[in-house]
Formats: structure tokens, C-alpha cells, sequence
DNA sequence: GATGAATGAGGGTTCATTCAT
DNA sequence: GATGAATGAACCCTCATTCAT
């Protein structure tokens, strides 16, 4: 046991193990022993920093969606041309996607309960509305130098461009095995990478005449 | 309970009751007892049909799969027009997942569980060649009549059909709250099923000029 | 562990080790693991037979209700002559706290928590309506034959009679220590059993002239 | 966090609070935590000034002894006629109960516990000498008089007094379900007051020729 | 005097599974 | 084929208490 006295780093310590914890086995799945036990603390902190299981899930849900919406921001789409801006966002969502996987099992745990804790949230929402307006300038700037077609709503395009690299590797133990090929070598992810870049610019072309 | 004498009904009954109670609370969080139940039956004669909860698991996953690929033969594509034959693809598999929506969350647990079971399952992975081929041919066809791009490859192609209604279907309680937006109004899912269609044309058409 | 197979007894030994657990312990202070190593069952087979603690401790109190009814029923009261029926149920009841101490530490924990599991019960009022009966029968052929002052509801009555032996004998401990007195060898008992006899019995009279 | 640096009114905020929480709960049930949120301070603080929870139990317990004990000399019995001295107590003792609830819960708790936090007490015992001497002297004038039969105990009478108000509103929740009536109503305890009183002084009666 | 952080033991309850009939 | 009874391991959570500051 670690008697840190460092209340910071022991909330960050359990928000590590409990979010590790949360992905790989699921709400229910996950067992607040096994998050003490990685943390390094008694199972005890873990409800007198967190109150109990289900705030402490909401807590590692908020800090992702924290953390891939700071990188997001951190790319700086504005300044790109749009369709630069559009090619830079599906790489890097579909890179995030790879490196945190954590991230879809997150969600799709939070999403098995009906969105019943974010739903609590007050923090997501508000960490959401930047990213829709970025899409959004992103659209009108490519309309009106005619790159991109009009008309598309930017909620719609951010969960296709989502869609695309979730399916594949938040199913893909499914997807290999139903069409018997590996999906994470080397190779595969780097032609599903660039099998997402070509969808979404292609889709967002201005139709032709 | 109902003391059938019927095994054919009583498999039935327990594999309904097992697909329901897997898709609403995901492999870990389904109870044996809430199945019985609701099958009828004796919490025993579970474990006479199926063996364990697992193998029950990987029953219902495998009716599921043989369920989606047998509506999918349904549509008898390979007799239509290539442009055609992807719409109604396109169009059939958001249908289904909105119809269907255990199967994702079968999925999902599946996933989470790293595809344990069906990685033990002879017949999923015979189910999914004939898409595969029809697929293959659509574009191949729509390739030589010069309305496809070349160089599509019917798995990534299929895996961006599904994802794009997947991830809008399966994330909808997150989305709904992140974007504060509802997503399963009878115009958010016109929209979408319009939006996904228009996403998958556009991307497989011919690169102009 | 009595693989018994014999539900009855089951039920019967956890009933029997549980009231002796809350009569000691309190319904907080009882352990539901005594409780079902004092049965020699498995500590789930509580959850079997009674659902849950509280409907255990309800169940508990139920059969400790029937038993003091019963065995007043049994004292056939009716058929004697007033001041005699007044004396026997005078001393049964004393005889009874003091014979089933379990009963009031029972009765202590209910209406600590304000009687909210008998407030459930159904069986429980339906076991006392002849109680009252029978002892205002009692009170009114007293009254007839001039041996008992009138308006004594019987209730009321009730009430006197029991609380003459309950606090003397639920209070014990505290009243031995502030009073510096053995109120448990046999000749403190005999004694009290006397004086409740003398008040209950002096305190009916009907009033001289 | 009332930070008082008044460890008199720090001390009276605990022992209010606790008296609170112990007759609310019981002893098991009482939570050292709340104690200290009413009490308006650090849980440690509960340590510093009075060891543990037993120890604060047990100087609750000695205050409400205290307290009572303190108002019954107030009535100033020794200068009364004999009956009117009994009457008043009589009266006295239903109101106290019915006024201080919490006083039948922690003698409750205390006997469940066996006495074993006043056994432990110097100073009760000592608190009661007084109200035996006081009581032995209204009976021995009143059997001087010709008012009272003789050969009354005192602490039995006294037992009997308490015992009167004691199970009526101790017992309260579960007699108003058993005899289907409501004891609280300003009717209902303006009744049994006069009861009581109607009974001890008949009990108390010279017994006629 | 006062505090937030930490502890280990155990609380009631639930689980998938199996036994005896 | 079918049943009710039984199991032990573990689940999340809470407790009174104490440590370091």
C-alpha cells in the first residue's frame, strides 16, 4: 500500500486503474478490487475519492472524452485548408481510435446502460460544442471554394468519420474471424487508414456538373 | 412453467429469452435466472440445452449472424444494377441494425470479450464468404460499367457500410447527450438513412476526370 | 452443512437460529452469517427461503406473534370467572416475557425501526383481533357481576397488563444497575410476579361506594 | 466545520448529536460519521473528547439519567399530600417518555446490550438513591394517612409507574398495527394518561374492609 | 485542538452452477 | 426431460478507528 498523502496523484493513480479496468471487462465486468489492487491503494480510497463504482466510471469516461477532444483541438484544423482540415481530422481519429481502444470499450459500456451516466454529466456536453463548430467552418469554407459538396450537416459527417475506424477495431475479434483475416497487422491498418481518408473525401466531393 | 415436452420450443423459447437478456444487459451483466424466467423454464433446463451461459452465448450470436446474412441473400442483389444493388445494401443494413439493435450489443460483448466464443464457431465464418463474393461482384460489375472506382475492396467496403449506421445506432445514448441532439426521431433516422446512402455513392463513384 | 433435502426443517432451523440472532443482537447488530451457521445451512439459502434480512426478521417476528396468541388461546379464558380469567392472564404474561425474553428484544428492534416490516404484515392484525375479544369479554362479565369498575377498555388494559412484566423484565440490566438490585433470582421474580397480580388485579376493582 | 476553539460547546454539540443518532439507530446502527456531521465537526474529534463510540454511548446514556432524574426532584414531591404527590409523578413519568422518546431507545439499546456501558458507570447509581427515598417516603405518609395499602415497594411501584407509559410508547409502532388504533392522536394519549394515573392509584388503594 | 487521508475487517447480497429426486 | 434445493466464491460497499500533518 501506498500511503502517498498526495490526494492528486492518488486520484489520478485509481482513475488509471479504474479506467483500464472499465475497458477491458465492461461496467459490470469490472471488479473495484482489482482497481484498488493496480492503483496501489485500499479498496476503501476508492469510495472516498470516488463515492462509488458508478461515479467512478463516469470519471473515467469524462477524462477521455476530455482528452481525445484536447488533442483534437490541439491539431488546429482552423487553419488548414479545408481539405487538408478534413483528411488531418479522419487520420487522426482513426489514430486515436487505435492508440486508446480503452476509449470504445468506454463508451460502448456506457452506451450497453442506456448513456445513464454521462447523462448525469455536466462537463461532456459543454466539451462538445467546439468540435461541432470547427466541422462546421471546416464545411463552409470547403462549400464556398467549391471542394466540398453542400449540404452536409457536421454532426452527421463527425460520426461517419467516426463510424468508420470504430466499427473496424472496436469489432474487430468479429470482424476477423467472420472474414478470416487479420485486421492489426502492420499492413491491414495501414490500408483501412487509408481506405477511410479516401471514403470521406471522396464522399464530400462536389458532385460532378 | 411450461412442462412442454416439446425440445424443439423449449430451445427456442431459452435462446429468445438468452438473445434478449444478452443484448439489454451484455454477456457479464445477464442473469441465468432471468433467462429461465422469462423462457419458462427451469434454470436447469438451461444448462441441459446449452451446457453453460457461454456456450448459450455463442448459440444466440450465431442465430444472429445466420439471421442478418439470411435477410441479406433476401435482397437478391446480384440481379440489379450495381449503383442500385449498393443502395439497397446500404439502406437494408441500417435497416437492420435500427430493427435489430441486440445484435449490436451482441457484438459489442462479443468484442469485449475478444471474440472468445465466436472464435470457437465453425459456422459464422461459412456464413460471411457469399457476402463477401457477392459484394465482390456488385463492384466488380459497377468497376467494367465505369460507374465505381477501381481498387475498392469489398471488406473495407463492407465494414464502412456498417459502420456508418453502427456507430450512430450503437452510440446513441452518448451521441444523443454529447451532441444534445436526439438521434431516433422519425427525421433523424430519415436523415441518416439518406445521409449514410449519399456517403457510400459518393465515395464509390468514379474519380471525375 | 445438512444437505438435508427436506425444506421444512430448513426453513424452520434458519426461523428458529434467526430469532435468536435478532433477540440477541438486534435487527442491525444480527449477522447473517451466524444466523446461517447457527442453521447449518449455507448463508444462501437464507436468500432462498426469505428474500432478504428484513423479510427474515418480519418472518421471525410473525411466528413469535402466532406462538404468544396461540398459547393464549390455549389458557381458555372464557370459561372462567372474571378475577380468575384477570389473574391467569396477569400471570401468563409475565410468565411468557419472562420464559421468551427473544420476544421483546424482537418487539425492541421493530419499533426502533419506527414498525416497518410489521407494517407489511397481514398476518399479524388478523392474529390479535380475538385477543381483544376475548378480554373485553372478560372485562364485561366482570362489570356484570360487580367485580370490576366499568370503562376500562380492554385495549388499554391490554396494554397495562403487559407493560407491568415488559419493562421490568426488557429493562433489567439497566434497572438492576441503578436500583443496585437483583431483579433475576427466583424469589425477585416471585415477587414481582405478586405485585403485578396485586396492581392489575387492585387497580380494577370497582371503586368502594 | 464550526472550528469553535470552545471545547465546552464542542463536548455539548457531540453528546446532542449523539443522543440523536443513538436513539434513532440504536447502538449497531448509530454511525460515528453523521455523529459528526451534525455535531458540526472533524469524525476525529469524536475520538479526542471521548474515546469511542461505547464511551460516547455510555456519557449519552448518563445525561438523559441525569436529566430525568433531575426534573422528577423539580417536582418537589415530599411536600405534597401522598396521593396528589403519586398522581403527579405518574403523571410526570408519561410525559417525560412521551416528551423524550430518545430516552426509551438508548435504555432500549442498553439492555439489548446488557447493560454493559452502565454497569461501567459510577455515576448513576448514584442518581437514584433519591428517587427510591422519595418514593418510599410518599408511600409510607400515604399508608400513615390511610390512603395507601401498605406493603408497596418502591422501586416496584416506581417499575410499575414506568412501566405503565414505558411499553405504550415504546411499543408504539408496533401495537398501533397489531390493535389496528392510532396511539398518537392528542385523544389517544389524552386517554391513556388518564389511564395510567386511574390505575396506579386504584392499585394504590387501601383495600376495602 | 483540528484535519483529510488511510485502513482492514467484514456487512448483506448475488452469481453461475450442480446435486438429489 | 424436468424440478427445487443447495453451494461457495465473490460482489460492491461500509464500518469504527487511526495516522500524518
Amino acid at each position: 500500500m501506498v500511503n502517498s498523502r498526495d490526494p492528486e496523484r492518488a486520484r489520478a493513480r485509481i482513475l488509471a486503474a479504474a479506467t483500464e479496468e472499465f475497458a477491458r471487462y465492461g461496467l459490470g465486468g469490472a471488479r473495484v478490487d482489482r482497481i484498488a489492487t493496480r492503483a496501489g491503494l485500499n479498496k476503501r480510497m476508492l469510495y472516498y475519492y470516488f463515492r462509488d463504482k458508478d461515479n467512478l466510471f463516469l470519471a473515467a469516461l469524462e477524462a477521455r472524452y476530455a482528452d481525445i477532444r484536447a488533442a483534437e483541438r490541439a491539431l488546429d484544423l482552423e487553419h488548414l485548408a479545408p481539405r487538408e482540415a478534413l483528411r488531418r481530422l479522419v487520420e487522426f481519429t482513426w489514430r486515436y481510435f487505435l492508440d486508446h481502444p480503452e476509449f470504445m470499450t468506454l463508451l460502448n459500456s456506457e452506451n450497453l446502460h442506456k448513456g445513464r451516466h454521462v447523462r448525469r454529466s455536466r462537463r461532456v456536453p459543454q466539451m462538445h460544442s467546439a468540435l461541432v463548430d470547427m466541422l462546421r467552418g471546416i464545411l463552409k469554407r470547403g462549400e464556398r471554394d467549391g471542394v466540398f459538396r453542400a449540404g452536409v450537416d457536421p454532426v452527421q459527417l463527425y460520426i461517419s468519420i467516426a463510424g468508420e475506424g470504430y466499427f473496424y477495431l472496436s469489432n474487430r475479434y468479429t470482424l476477423a474471424q467472420i472474414f478470416k483475416r487479420d485486421l492489426m497487422s502492420k499492413r491491414a491498418l495501414a490500408e483501412r487508414a487509408r481506405h477511410n481518408t479516401d471514403m470521406i473525401l471522396n464522399a464530400l466531393r462536389r458532385t460532378s456538373s
